[in-house]
DNA sequence: TTAAGCGTGAACAAAATGAACTTTATCAAC
DNA sequence: GTTGATAAAGTTCATTTTGTTCACGCTTAA
């Protein structure tokens, strides 16, 4: 059974995951903390195998709380349940070796998923004494299967063709296929697939132009 | 251009690092430390990007090392160059953040692919201000499936067709497979396996050209 | 001489694209 | 409101190229 520490600040929220926990066959809430000061009481305490942790607390992040575990050596795991989306936050949370990074809304499955590979991935760590590096890259972050696989587009849909659309978004705010068509040398049709396909994807967000006569221009624009 | 410190205490060892380093685009060596201490003044005096950290060390662990960093919240990340197959260490490691964990004796190919993936998160990381669920899942540790990768040796691939195929860049900037063949006198289908091969070896990178109708051509050119 | 392994390429199946075409959303004039 | 002109979106499918398969022949080892 793996013990849990919950530290998030809404009580509402709090209970949803306690809920949600309850629903995954070998996890058991140990307790509930709203603030920093109450986690790191209960750390200290009692010290669970694993943190459900939230960034926005009242007096301080979770960034923070983290670091605090880390610099006490607490053998503890943690997975980030938060609303914080700054690359920079994940950057963060990432070189203090958090296990999992979940964006608020939280979707069920999502959680599961990430609670039923942290048992696996404890069970595997338990199981040896010595590894090797094949344990080691099934096991590590950006490993060999990890980063390689991209999730495979769709047929007609061409990875080359794809980055060359992304790429001008770097240079341009919005695009109309049209104009993206003639930017990587393609017809606006090719065009128009692809930024279809990043809408889909929710990568891009469509927004309408209207001229003086005729219908309106779709134009393209990053998402947020 | 990435920054790198390597930590190792062996004068060889630490040059065949370099000389690895060398070998990758992309990277430069900053410096060399034979010891934690003097680790830790580099560290001070112009923090790297990167650090290739080897664990047994005069004067101490390469995971203090790497609790040292994390306490003072440097903006560095780590890759473990490592003789240490302790599970315990791995797994210490991994709560303090660490990019990859390369077990010695340092096969090339694999601490290329490592450099390789780790130009890559940057990147990616450094692309956006803000993220999604999705970006996340492609950055993060344990993320999608962890099932095995083939570890597929070269094979098909013969070395002196490999090296005719990398003879033609030396007069053509870029071909498309069907005149890789033509000028070495094979099959497109041979040249395309060759090319395909270098794409994923980080030689070439391939392009689309798109024609008046149909299908796009794949064009290989040498990587930048 | 036989067997096993491996690179090759002809033939085939699948995929990505754009010209031509159809539909749709808007504006302006009545 | 209705209608017509307009401009762009959205769709189709022939075309062109990629990507894959598998039998062949060449080499090597027993």
């Amino acid at each position: 059974m793996i013990h849990v520490l919950i530290v998030e600040d809404d009580p509402g929220i709090a209970e949803i995951h306690q809920q949600y926990l309850k629903q995954v066959d070998g996890f058991s809430v140990q307790g509930v903390a709203l603030s920093i000061m109450e986690a790191k009481i209960q750390l200290k305490a009692k010290p669970p195998q694993l943190v459900l942790l939230d960034v926005y607390l009242p007096d301080g992040t979770g960034i923070e709380l983290l670091q605090f575990i880390r610099g006490e050596g607490l053998a503890v795991d943690v997975i980030m349940l938060t609303a914080a989306s700054e690359a920079s936050t994940l950057q963060n949370a990432m070189r203090n070796g958090v296990f999992d990074y979940i964006l608020k809304p939280i979707i069920f499955p999502r959680l599961r998923d990430s609670l039923y590979k942290y048992q696996k991935y404890l069970s595997q760590v338990n199981q040896r004494q010595d590894i090797q590096q094949g344990d080691v890259d099934r096991l590590m972050p950006m490993s060999e299967s990890n980063t390689e696989q991209q999730p495979r587009p769709p047929k007609g849909i061409d990875s080359v063709t794809l980055d060359n659309i992304r790429q001008l978004f770097l240079e341009h705010p919005s695009l109309s296929a049209d104009d993206a068509g003639k930017l990587i040398g393609s017809s606006r049709t090719t065009a128009r697939r692809y930024l279809e396909y990043l809408v889909s994807c929710h990568e891009l967000v469509p927004a309408v132009s209207y001229g003086s006569v005729g219908r309106p221009e779709r134009i393209y624009s990053l998402k947020s």
